[in-house]
DNA sequence: TCCATATAGATGTAATTGCATCTATATGGA
DNA sequence: TCCATATAGATGCAATTACATCTATATGGA
């Protein structure tokens, strides 16, 4: 059974991460609203949906893909329907389920997204640490991962 | 001028910190709330008023501490007032303000709160990463962090 | 075949957040 | 003193998120 307190490394150390990944984040937000471009979340479905290709993703593929609670991919792509960047087919053998597919004005969306979000990773991280840094962070980050799959 | 497209480094560790962090928010978020307890932000506002002591603070010296936007402080307080966690107080020297400080029970809700909290930073994180590794991937985030204030 | 249970996805409603703006008090000149 | 501007904090309203639940189809026995 774990000690309850944690130490004080451990406290620095949570604190750290939780501060620089909310500013990371709000500040690619915030690029991206300058840019009148919607969410990040935006771009984390399209990329998916973009890798999967012509023959579109399930929603529940998705779901375990982009680290969203159910509920919350079923409107996100409802919106993203709404506004012609993905489209919904039936699939055939099973009733209950839709096949979700990229559009042509979501991949165009998704390249402007990028053109941001990867000028803000290029900025916020990858100007701030070498490449060997860079690798020793993803390795520490890894190891605080919950189940910790093979590569 | 910043190189736009990032290297495939920066990439794989910007999606760790983003997964990770989210990751340990979210289970740290279930915990509370298993234990039938408010969320995390509520914890650091009180927080930063029990360290804060007698004076209590103003509300934009919260904001700066706690890193949420004004209007998301303004009224996380006044759901903290009317739960009695927190009594807000005018300011004599200046009319437009008030000075917030922690009420007992907000001290007994802090310390229920990082009862919970405490227990997943240490098996979250402590449980995962020896002293020397904390240290390092503290350094490490501390790199990428708005104004590298020294400490 | 029939039923109990599981899975895919959507949705009503409440709570929270974001954005813009508002009120009230301060402050620094002219 | 008066006014323009700045600052502290609150709030109306729209969008998003959380929670619970719902509908519909699948699936695996009995």
């Amino acid at each position: 059974m774990t000690k309850k307190s944690p130490s004080p490394e451990a406290v620095k150390t949570w604190g750290r991460l939780m501060s620089v990944s909310r500013q990371l984040v709000e500040k690619t937000e915030d690029a991206l609203k300058a840019g009148g471009l919607p969410p990040l979340a935006w771009y984390d479905v399209l990329h998916e949906l973009a890798e999967a290709g012509e023959g579109g993703l399930r929603p529940f593929e998705l779901i375990d893909r982009v680290l969203l609670a159910q509920y919350n991919v079923s409107r996100l792509l409802a919106r993203l329907e709404a506004d012609g960047l993905v489209e919904k087919l039936p699939v055939s053998d099973d009733g209950r389920g839709q096949t979700v597919r990229i559009t042509p004005a979501g991949r165009e969306t998704r390249r402007r997204l990028w053109a941001v979000y990867g000028k803000a990773i290029s900025e916020l991280m990858g100007d701030k640490l070498s490449a060997k840094e860079l690798e020793m962070l993803a390795g520490l980050l890894g190891r605080l991962r919950d189940a910790p799959i093979m590569e």
